[in-house]
DNA sequence: ATAACCGTGCACATTCGGTGCATGATTGGT
DNA sequence: ACCAATCATGCACCGAATGTGCACGGTTAT
């Protein structure tokens, strides 16, 4: 209903080049070129200035973007009030998460809606959480699930998003099948202090989960290994090399010589998720459908997981 | 910047039917039909239902409309204020007005705004003041000058538009010149309560304004003839055929025989003419700018007129 | 200096969105 | 009860808007 130019312009005020902005909406650059010039003809505004190689927004431009998060919001709004009132049914939804959240949130949830309401229909994207916000701006998609960071860029109370928290994901210890705690129920992470740490690479979305989960006990664990993927981190365990963090919402699948343990005591680690959506929007029928079967199944998840792994 | 298929929403909404608002818009009944059924598509929402000959709004299509009041509102609110800020200028104005509104102060706007924005691209139309709202609905005119009527349907607090007041129009006589009241100055209803009376025809805009002016001096005319035309009314007064009323705005040109008097006593009837524009609008500079040059006009207009006709 | 990057103009293709006319459905007049 | 008027809509057609792909000029980093 808003003028897709100017979704454009908004995207561009995010990532800041054209060939940025092409590539998260779909468009070509030449095409969001075109675009951003149609714009300030139909507006009589100047929003650009060439910058160097690149262009900048100016003034205005920042202006209008700025002030347009709460016209979306408004449309957003107005949309799902009509959605609810008139009990009607929408035809596309668009889903972006990260990693795990993507498949073992997002992929029963779009099976769901699936056979709920066969005539919709359900687009999956596997993103970054930065690029789920970015995604959701440009349109591509309506709701994501992405873990929170409170050292991340984003804002808790950005005009342009609105959050629910889904579940806080504890953080189990993966240790090796024949290590001498593998038999107990539960671990500390004051026990598991000496041992090698399998971890992500520093900087990694997880890696300031791992680090301020042993800043809240008091002890700094030694870093062996490390890793990028879960499978790999699994694996490693597996084979010995030491000991890793595991969400419990990370399937161990078929691995092999490793146990999951849950963690006691004051470091209770836990990643928060949450589902984004644009302002405004969480009252659509569809976003609140959305938004009740995924805390059904990561309540599911959560508690059916320890009879599951062992 | 809101999706032009909106508009035309909106504009149905008004008037109720597919001709009528492809009358409105410019566009062809076809292009509307499409246009409306292209935006329940694309919202996944049904709008319109068949009834009778004719389509008529759903719940939703009503819901949807009346919350995007406070959309568009938004919208031109973000314009205006952008345009302020960023000291731009816009391509295009649309000026609407009815009768002697246009000819007396539109005229003289566009002229102003001609010279001082070479190349801003204006646009009169005269229309009568409900046409006037249909087309700041339809976006066709972005500021009206209209005259205000207590008894018309137009609530004074439409959340589609804003209104200012540019000047109270006083009503004076128009006699023969050889009636013996001629020489005179000023004159109140009741010396002339016994004359032949010239108006328009009854249910015409000006008519409740005649009455109204009677009415609050306690006397009732006597209706000798009736004039659609201000410059009818004229001819028959020039012809001695009774007296009339006539607003100072309405010039009385090259008239031959008739005097105009001030109106003085109780009953001083006037009639108000207003500026309306877009709700949210107002800010815009061009618009400020416009109702400076109008209030301006009005007020020289206002004063200079009697030494002008006699 | 050279290479990499970024934005934009141009030729081209496609699609979207418009008009004009014909048609079907419904209502009001005679 | 019929006929004319009114209204919305589908269809063929056409033009304009809007996309892509490629080449080019300008700017920065190595």
């Amino acid at each position: 209903m808003i003028d897709p130019r100017l979704i454009t312009l908004r995207v561009f005020a995010r990532c800041g080049t054209v060939g940025a902005t092409a590539e998260l909406t779909g468009y070509s650059p030449s095409a969001v070129s075109a675009q951003l010039r149609e714009l300030q003809r139909m507006l009589g505004m100047q929003l650009l200035t060439k910058d160097g190689r690149g262009v900048r927004l100016t003034a205005t431009g920042r202006f209008l973007v700025a002030g347009s998060d709460t016209l979306i919001a408004e449309w957003e709004s107005l949309r799902a009030a009509a959605m609810e009132a008139g009990d009607q049914v929408q035809s596309r939804f668009g889903l972006g998460g990260f990693s795990t959240a993507a498949a073992q949130l997002l992929a029963p949830l779009a099976a769901t809606l699936r056979s709920t309401r066969p005539l919709l229909e359900v687009q999956v994207l596997e993103a970054n959480p930065a690029r789920c916000f970015d995604l959701l701006v440009a349109e591509r998609i309506d709701l994501a699930v992405i873990v929170a960071m409170q050292s991340d860029a984003y804002v808790e109370d950005d005009p342009r998003f609105e959050q629910t928290v889904l579940l806080d994901d504890p953080l189990d210890v993966i240790i090796p099948a024949d290590h001498p705690l593998a038999a107990r129920e539960s671990v500390t992470l004051d026990e598991l202090a000496s041992e090698p740490w399998i971890t992500e690479s520093a900087g990694s979305t997880y890696h300031s989960l791992f680090t301020a989960a042993f800043t809240a006990v008091g002890v700094t664990p030694r870093i062996a290994h490390e890793a990028v993927e879960w499978e790999t981190q699994i694996a490693f365990v597996g084979a010995g090399l030491g000991v890793g963090l595991l969400p419990r919402l990370a399937p161990l699948h078929h691995a092999e010589n490793v146990v999951r343990l849950r963690i006691t005591g004051k470091g209770k680690p836990a990643r928060r998720i949450v589902a984004a959506v644009r302002r405004g929007s969480i009252g659509s029928p569809l976003i609140q459908e959305s938004l009740g079967i995924l805390q059904a199944n990561a309540q599911r998840i959560l508690t059916a997981r320890p009879e599951d792994e062992r």
